[in-house]
DNA sequence: CCGCGGGCCTGAGAGC
DNA sequence: TGCTCTCAGGCCCGCG
């Protein structure tokens, strides 16, 4: 099926990206941008080369399976990675530029989209054969007007998100959980695949209506308590390993569900077969015997 | 106004 | 072997 499943970018791979990009990100100036294709998902305009050139970075923040580098000019660089983007750093000793700089149409590896050559030294390649990702420059002030930032729900990991917020997000929804999840104005940083392993988790159907886990008053019923603990869990597990995995590589067997259809459930005690179905156009890979 | 389905995009893998 | 077809999913948009 998807043999790359384990680099498809949800919360925890672009948390490990933004861990990568911190230290040759922060504290440091663009001193060249270079784009190569501007038709990411989101077209860059003509001028962003421009204006992101001299700007320095002050933190590089994300929300959800957004990376946000704050400039100190009042700027934000907003970056998704999409399907299939990555982000490639290389630090030269000797301080040179790489050559690439010279000529905006030399020919440069394959899908490299945009460069940014930082002054202390690395250059960072984003890289994306779909070009589902994006990349854009927006005012501090215009964040919030950002269509998908500005209406994205509460961060899994957050203080903030307890079952209490989740029931009420899902109050009265008659959508599949299993959608609602995936809904980043619901919770932010979820895709298809940790929706599946939190809904597996925390032993409920992807089928279910949304609004079953509060009740008509919209608190939180116990499904709703153990759907939150399942999804932090799930988010931190897999941050550890997202982590872990961009130094040394190999990292099998992270899922229990999903992309397991016809295997054996792994919820102990459970010997249920892992069914696929389809959802919303998209694969659901769940329990039928343990998930209710 | 909400929910669903289609489209975007390319590479991997299946099948003929 | 080499071609063609299908499928993967984040996000957006249009339709009912």
């Amino acid at each position: 099926m998807n043999s790359r499943a384990e680099e498809l970018p949800e919360l925890p791979e672009v948390e490990a990206v933004r861990l990568a990009l911190q230290p040759v990100m922060e504290r440091a100036r663009f001193e060249q941008v270079l784009v190569r294709r501007p038709d990411l998902r989101v077209r860059l305009p003509g001028t962003f080369a421009a204006r992101l050139k001299g700007q320095t970075v002050r933190t590089l923040g994300r929300r959800g399976k957004y990376l946000l580098a704050e400039l100190t000019s009042g700027d934000v660089l907003v970056m998704h990675l999409g399907m299939s983007g990555s982000f490639r750093v290389e630090i030269d000793a000797d301080g040179t530029t790489p050559e690439r700089f010279d000529d905006e149409r030399s020919p440069g590896a394959a899908h490299d989209h945009v460069v940014f050559r930082m002054s202390a030294g690395a250059t960072i390649t984003f890289n994306d054969p779909r070009r589902f990702g994006s990349i854009a420059l927006v005012s501090r002030k215009d964040l919030q007007r950002h269509r998908a930032l500005g209406a994205l729900g509460p961060e899994p990991l957050g203080p903030e998100f307890d079952a209490a917020v989740l029931a009420r997000a899902c109050r009265g929804k008659k959508t599949p959980l299993k959608a609602a999840l995936s809904d980043q104005r619901v919770l932010a940083g979820l895709g298809n695949i940790y929706v599946c392993e939190a809904l597996h988790r925390a032993r409920l159907s992807p089928r279910r209506r949304a609004g079953s886990i509060a009740t008509s008053t919209g608190a939180p019923r116990a499904s709703a308590c153990r759907l939150v603990t399942a999804i932090k869990k799930v988010m931190n597990d897999a941050i550890r390993r997202a982590t872990a995995a961009q130094e040394d590589g190999s990292d099998a067997d992270r899922f229990r569900v999903y992309d397991r259809e016809g295997r054996r459930c792994l919820t102990p005690g459970c010997r249920g077969t892992v069914r696929r179905i389809v959802q919303a156009g998209r694969s659901t890979f769940f329990c039928p015997v343990c998930q209710k």
